[in-house]
DNA sequence: AGCGGTTGCTTGGTAGACTTAGCGAAGTCA
DNA sequence: TGACTTCGCTAAGTCTACCAAGCAACCGCT
């Protein structure tokens, strides 16, 4: 009986799969802290679902557990799944924006003419 | 001058980042506040570099401005530099080439618009 | 001159992510 | 039986991510 907050659910499937994946690297919370320094309290109530930690916490978890930050992000929640796939969002108008050789202009102008031509059809 | 803390230096970049995806995408803060369901002088402070903002904050922001949570994350360098290939291949032609949207005509002027950008830098 | 709308920004506050210090149970070795 | 260690956890505090309210400057309008 003590002063226990909910464990909300949804992220305690979270923390439940790192708690797993500790024990099966066979470390205990301290060792995993001093390998991703966070701290071993912290690093507890995260496996019980009391917080949801950040994601620079959960990449060096990841890294701690040598799984892939990906399939961190992914357990928690916070990619989309399956970006990858075909033409969902307009690759395109991504592609020219990130582009690293062209000027801000000339991206503005390109995306116009791409979307003109998509009217067009 | 008023009591303004420096920008972290690091985390500017990615405030750079946003900044000129969003006013790429035409958007006002408050437009994009409105999409992301993050307060718009949030997002100036994000911008600006203030804050580093939460991976679900950025999650959002990356859907409202059509990038992938993976390309905000790798910005934000909360993913391990995944080499995400591609530095060799053109990634504008490619997606061009790839769009079932366009016409093969659309297509090859769209490119060499493309190209004369490049070449005109 | 005013107005109504939009822009980005500052201020003040709240909540929760995260830390340090320390507790009780269980094991080990003398 | 100690004394010592290691386990996970609690308690209490600090810091900062994030929000609501509001301000100053700019834009057409009339």
């Amino acid at each position: 009986m003590s002063t226990m907050v909910a464990p909300s659910e949804s992220w305690s499937a979270l923390g439940d799969f790192i708690r797993s994946q500790r024990q099966l690297a066979r470390l205990s919370l301290r060792q995993l802290a001093e390998l991703t320094s966070v701290s071993n309290p912290y690093l507890s109530q995260i496996e019980r679902g009391l917080y949801r930690p950040s994601a620079q916490v959960l990449k060096s978890i990841a890294e701690a557990l040598h799984l892939s930050a990906e399939t961190m992000y992914a357990e928690a929640g916070l990619l989309d799944q399956r970006v990858d796939d075909a033409g969902a969002t307009p690759r395109v108008e991504q592609a020219i924006r990130l582009d690293p050789g062209l000027s801000t202009e000339q991206k503005e102008t390109l995306i116009q003419v791409y979307r003109g031509f998509l009217r067009a059809r």
